[in-house]
DNA sequence: GGCGATAATGTAATCGATTTCAGAACGAAG
DNA sequence: CTTCGTTCTGAAATCGATTACATTATCGCC
């Protein structure tokens, strides 16, 4: 690879000048001229890793979600990146797996790489974001919130579980089970407060507790749950989803028995990846995800960009998609 | 961050001898405990971004992909990073979004920053790998071959083709259409040439450039592919889709008219993503994603170790899992 | 006791860009 | 014709680790 000595010998000029050409300071128009026609010439690409080291911080931002594989999580991938490029900046995605451990090791490495910031939607309530802000570097939360003082982008969590409970009281269900993800995140433990809020005030008689499962955030979480309430003495004759695997495994659970919705009302906060279900057999609580990866990409460069203001917490508003609705 | 000579002098030793305690060459057992001691009083992380500019590599290898919002390529990703984090190689995800001027903007990227090596499934037929391979990174090719001299995995794709299509005329259906990838794309033209000859060997009697259509590898591809052959005079009884996503919404438009699989039969190949089907309703060609992402970072890793013998082409087999069997 | 081999350590150069500082060239104003 | 202020330009320091080379200490063996 050329250097910027290379182009600087070529163009007859010092390493400073190529270096100024590349970085917008004044430069005499020849001598412009003569370094792009010399880094043309030797396909002179600068090497960023000199420039980070010189620099102490480089143009790329770290984005750690806990799983890769969930549509949620790469649709607001999608967001971030959208936002990040258009501003000249690279997005390195990595995944956690929902454990502590390797989300430490990404935060280390986003560190040792001087990336100038990071967005990370938290393995679970042990996440340690210490050492990262101690650098000073700006981070924002997504999905879940934290217990540190940044910035962050979250769903109206209380106000989806509420409305999907709703929806289905609505539809004349009345035994409404829940299927969450695990209680300590908080994401999981606001749907599950605001469907009992809406539960206990309709139905006061029923036994709640009896019916909310925790599970992981995955298909087989909700398969195993699903399963579960089917096995009570009396089972629910409506659930509520508590994100969209957990809304892919209870509804293949229900197919599976030829439970299809809406004999037993389904209602999911998220929407179902890739479904081939019929529009109409299941109430979606649509969570705008690449919105929330776009809002939170645009807070991050900002805070980039030397933006001090006190930390901000941003609530995206949800949609809800009832049974009913037909295909958008 | 504290730096080498922080710890040098807080360890009362040469820089040099901080470096070597971490790079495990010969050091007196007393420096190394003191070096350790100062380390770990200072939280030391050595500087990634000095290390890589002295060495002229990192650690890091790229995964370049053209749709990461597809679980197939996320699948593969997991296997990939499985892999090169046991092997202490952290894995950069890169969506080219299927558009090249894309894919080249990444690839500038992995070589400014001396990335080790590249998994990559190219954009399209137009991808220009010149430059990578001109710095000398090992390189892997996966899903898709190119005209590149460089190892590479792929699925059986002819054979993926060509079992779909039996499998559907072993089930009575007649009129077997072919939606696919777009043509240029090696992958979705073997998958359509194995379509075509299981077809004219059967049925020599229809006309199968009718009955094939060239889609984008997205479910809006597929939907509109399967309107479109629906409205023929006289429509398929039964498709074969070139992907997951092409799956996905060629049920999609079926289920709406409906005309639920097995009313018309569709053979996918690329399992469901997330699917709340029936599990028997639908003719599924398992890709081994997974697999593949582990075999490419394999290889890439071999590679890296200074592997030089001819390139290697890796091609995984399928397994079909016809509409009839249970759910596994 | 002295010689060479070996191991441990330090000094300083190096990777490739950015940036400070100082100096040169030039024009305008007095 | 000086003097001051711009605008360019280059030399050299810098970022933080690695490593070639030089130096010193240590040990075994004749």
């Amino acid at each position: 690879m050329a250097t910027i000595y290379d182009v600087a010998e070529l163009a007859k000029v010092s390493p400073a000048t190529v270096s100024r050409v590349f970085n917008g300071t004044s430069v005499s128009e020849d001598k412009v001229a003569a370094v792009r026609d010399a880094a043309a010439k030797l396909n002179f690409t600068p090497n960023r890793t000199a420039r980070t080291l010189r620099r102490q911080s480089s143009e790329v931002i770290a984005l750690v979600i806990p799983d890769i594989e969930n549509p949620y999580f790469t649709e607001m991938a999608r967001g971030v990146e959208d936002v990040a490029s258009e501003a000249g900046y690279s997005v390195v995605l990595c995944n956690s797996d929902a454990q502590v451990e390797k989300e430490a090791t990404y935060l280390r490495i986003a560190i040792a790489e001087h990336m100038s910031g990071i967005i990370i939607a938290t393995a679970d309530e042990n996440s340690n974001l210490d050492s990262i802000l101690a650098t000073g570097r700006p981070v924002v939360a997504v999905d879940r919130s934290t217990t540190y003082d940044i910035d962050g982008v979250v769903m109206a969590n209380r106000a989806a579980g509420t409305s999907a409970a709703k929806d289905l009281l609505d539809a004349g269900y009345r035994r409404i089970a829940y299927i969450g993800g695990p209680e300590h995140i908080d994401t999981a433990a606001e749907r599950a407060a605001g469907w009992r809020a809406a539960l206990s005030a309709a139905r006061p008689d029923l036994d709640l507790d009896e019916l909310e499962r925790f599970a992981t955030f995955r298909v087989d979480g909700g398969r195993a749950a699903m399963e579960e309430l089917l096995a009570l003495p009396e089972p629910p004759d409506a659930v509520v989803a508590g994100n969209n695997l957990i809304g892919v495994g209870a509804i293949q659970v229900l197919t599976e028995r030829g439970l299809t919705p809406p004999q037993v009302g389904v209602a999911v906060i998220g929407s179902l990846p890739f479904t081939t279900l019929s529009p109409t057999a299941v109430t979606v609580v649509r969570l705008p995800a690449r919105h929330m990866g776009v809002t939170a990409a645009r807070m991050l460069l900002d805070r980039i960009g030397g933006d001090a203001q006190p930390s901000r917490t941003v609530v995206l508003r949800n949609e809800i998609q009832p049974a009913s609705a037909v295909r958008s």
